[in-house]
DNA sequence: CTGAAAGCGCTTACAG
DNA sequence: CTGAAAGCGCTTACAG
């Protein structure tokens, strides 16, 4: 006859709480549930036995028994950027709430159908649903993952509604619009603004609300103040070269990205410029880079932990409940923040 | 009667896998566990079933029954960072092959209490070991709970081997030598040093390695090329406004911590200077900003992660054996990465 | 409102 | 070498 194991860690578990409270484990379940239906004497009674003894749920077992066994698949590209951690954290804080594990996977950017190939991988190794985090929630082809394979989906800081998917994002449009405005509430007239090609749904979204600000303060449209590159560092620094080379140069530069931001100070500095003396830079994202340079970069911060905790709760929820998503985005809020990189040119007494 | 609940999802079970290799589902978890003693045969039957159903064990299952159910945790600083996202990746990935849980919890670093507290929550709340990234595993209060609470503890890259509590780490002293003997190959004779304040492990130990490097190159010590400063942006701007305003300037300045490095090369820009033809600049860690910043820096490579995986992998392994693990430490390869932020003096016409 | 029974998908500790 | 039994700590789906 098999025999029984050794309970070695004096575990205090479900039925010890039972016990102590003198109730059957299913009414501290209930509990602990928050079932209604517990008359309020049992309640504290239980109450009072998890606090006395210390108990704690068994993820695994609760897991188990409620058959959600869920488990998410994250899509990833860069393990240096601190992004990464971001959304880490965020999806680890919901999936550890519910007792879900989370399944990380990493794909090359450099490669085209690497990252197709991850989402795959992941969809077969049987995941329950997909976190996708910029810029994969730009591509089609992983979009199309989520009707092909009837897995939910949801996708990060997309920068725009998306037409298919859920998303969790601010409103980036009214973000870039809020920067701007303090751009021009500071005395700046000729604003530069870098974008990405058009694909980017981000970029598109901070030059519509650069452009609404400029609109509503009656200044004229100018193409000689946009100019439109890849996301790098090298192209920040092509940006700065143009905008310094023209014959009426601007009084500030507005990055869309705080690494573009940093490549514009970087280049100013070389050529003895002073910021924000001679030039203001404003950038996007609040990145760690954005106050690890000096000046410090006026942005606008958005919380992509938030965002990641967010939007896994969400899809845990609706698949726990069997209830499918809505194709809508969430807004969560978002913050101008200014530092030292633009100066205020209504008071020059004080620079 | 109780009434069986209906399987929704048509899962792969262990059950489904013996059914379609003909044999009974503890041999599929012994040939699945690697168990010594499973004929040739069965095994290849039972791997073909594994395929072909596309199976994939139960993680919670798994460690329900384990009886792991084991839950560590992990105290971290900052969200900002890089750092934590390459923390987080490296455990998780362990974490998910153990089917265990991390309980990430994060702390003030400008409260002296607040790690102390976050880390005696973290143990309340019922962990069964304790990750320990830095700064904290210099921290003797941290350092202290192991004993105190008989909490298995293990530090991550704390710069040397601790006395009471095991780590995983690169050899810093090594990886030092090493920068320096290039810059030393490279020509550099006089080479500026900034460390942090005595009690940072991480930085003694890279001084130790520097100054053998000079030693072994018969350059004698000069305490003028040695700063001493707090791991800040501001404090390296400090460092080099120091060494470039000496009669005799360094040729090249070996920063101990990317950032710093960072800062330097900041500061000697808005001198008018040109990195590197007319100063040299070396880094420590190859974060993020060391190829964010142009030129990009020459620098140390320690993966993170990979340090956090084999950290957490040799936690939970002692856990699940009941085995005591050895207050040692275990190293790790590192990689010097030489980029543009160094001139070779040896080829001056090559600049 | 409450609780005994059955089950989630595995592994442990054996007996054969 | 192999497998039937019991159990991990919960929750579901009921009957009372």
């Amino acid at each position: 006859m098999a025999r029984t194991r050794r309970n070695f860690s004096n575990r205090v578990t479900l039925s010890t709480v039972a016990e102590r409270a003198g109730v059957s484990p299913m009414t501290v379940s209930n509990v602990l549930n928050e079932k209604p239906n517990v008359t309020p004497a049992k309640r504290e009674a239980v109450m009072e036995a998890v606090r006395e003894l210390g108990y704690q749920p068994n993820r695994a077992a609760r897991a188990l028994a409620s058959a959600s066994a869920l488990r998410i698949g994250l899509l990833h590209r860069d393990t240096e950027s601190s992004f990464l951690g971001q959304v880490l954290l965020g999806t680890l804080r919901a999936a550890n709430r519910h007792g879900t594990e989370i399944a990380v996977r990493p794909f090359d950017p450099a490669d085209e159908k690497s990252a197709l190939k991850a989402a795959e991988g992941l969809i077969r190794s049987g995941i329950d649903g997909l976190i996708v985090p910029p810029p994969l929630c730009e591509n089609p082809s992983i979009m199309e993952l989520q009707a092909r394979y009837h897995i939910p989906m949801i996708a990060l800081a997309p920068g725009a509604s998306l037409e298919t998917i859920p998303s969790v994002r601010i409103d980036d449009e009214a973000a870039a619009y809020d920067l701007t405005r303090l751009l021009l509430a500071r005395g700046h007239r000729r604003i530069g603004f870098i974008r990405f090609a058009s694909s980017h749904l981000v970029s598109a979204s901070r030059e519509a609300g650069h452009r609404r600000a400029l609109q509503e303060a009656g200044i004229p449209d100018d193409p000689a103040l946009i100019w439109t590159g890849r996301p790098t560092y090298e192209d920040g620094l092509k940006a700065a070269e143009y905008f310094l080379s023209l014959a009426e140069p601007p009084s500030a530069i507005f990055g869309s990205s705080d690494d573009l931001a940093a490549a514009i100070v970087n280049y100013a500095h070389r050529q003895g410029m002073r910021i924000p003396e001679d030039l203001s830079v404003a950038g996007f994202d609040d990145a760690p880079i954005a106050s690890q340079i000096w000046p410090q970069l006026t942005t606008v911060r958005q919380s992509i932990s938030n965002i990641a905790e967010i939007a896994t709760e969400y899809l845990l929820k609706s698949l726990s409940e069997r209830s499918e998503m809505a194709p809508e985005a969430q807004l969560v809020d978002y913050e101008v923040i200014e530092r030292q990189s633009v100066a205020n040119l209504l008071e020059p007494a004080k620079v």
